[in-house]
DNA sequence: ACAAAATGTTAGGCTTGCCATACAATAATC
DNA sequence: GATTATTGTATGGCAAGCCTAACATTTTGT
């Protein structure tokens, strides 16, 4: 459990790869360049980059697979993005295509802690009375409400 | 209003700029070094690039100051990280540390629309029985006994 | 006012991460 | 199986942001 460091550009790669591979068995480069919407040579790149940090298995022309630390990265990114995404939608309310575009973003930048304490907030909220769904029904006729006044 | 759209890093430098403006009535370039941790020709390159942009007056061993459009940004970010420091101590529940850490990331990423979807969120919070202060104790006990359970 | 210290600038270098282009290998089609 | 299309790679280039080191300009201290 020895956390690698890696940025955010290569933790995306990881989660492009990993999300691919859970959709189609298998991953192409040219598959990873376009759900990132960057060039081929580009994920080429990414991919050596990867390989000398040992997530990702990467040879000439060869298929593309993640290391069991390849994979505990990319869950782990994905996890992040999935807690905030949730963060967004239900608590935030914000449209689909905004909290997951915020999420990408915000999923490499927090911590583990700040990643436990959202999914306990979120937890907390499923099960307390103060945080029921008729509470944030009020939240969510708050926020439009105070969005309608602003214009 | 037209949105000026610069780097996280820039931002960085802006922040700096004003607040070391308004602790002590002006800023020496060694000033924004030290804050941000960077050397004092990053600090020299960046008011340039600034300068480009018209947010800082800069002129070679002048005094350094914002341009009202500069202020602009700066406030802006400084409110994104006000919010977003709020949030992380008053409803995660993190340390003053990790929160202020977590908001100074954070705070290049999220829209005005999360912005202000964030800071009606914690209005709400204090204004609604549903989340007064009995309940943010709930809550933070919550997290307490979850953390202690995972160790 | 002049030497020493602090501050600001310039120049060149490095890393990350992207691109375009040209070339190499594999896959698909006839 | 030869040709075409697709996919993968290598090369060189570019921008952002940081650095070090050397030099210029203030500022400070006596």
């Amino acid at each position: 459990m020895e956390q690698v460091k890696i940025t955010a550009s290569l933790e995306d790669y990881l989660e492009a790869i990993y999300e691919i591979i859970e959709e189609k068995q298998g991953v192409k480069a040219v598959e990873v360049a376009k759900r990132l919407n960057v060039k081929r040579s580009s994920v080429t790149e990414a991919l050596k980059n990867l390989a000398d940090k040992k997530l990702v298995n990467y040879g000439r022309y060869d298929v593309i697979s993640l290391t069991p630390a390849g994979v505990e990265v990319a869950k782990k990114v994905i996890q992040k993005h999935k807690t905030l995404y949730d963060f967004f939608t239900k608590i935030l309310a914000l449209s689909p295509e905004e909290a997951s575009i915020t999420a990408c973003k915000v999923e490499h930048v927090i911590s583990e802690d700040v990643l436990q304490k959202l999914i306990a907030f979120g937890e907390f909220c499923n099960s307390h009375y103060c945080m029921e769904a008729k509470c944030v029904e009020e939240l969510h006729k708050y926020y439009a409400e105070k969005l309608k006044k602003e214009g």
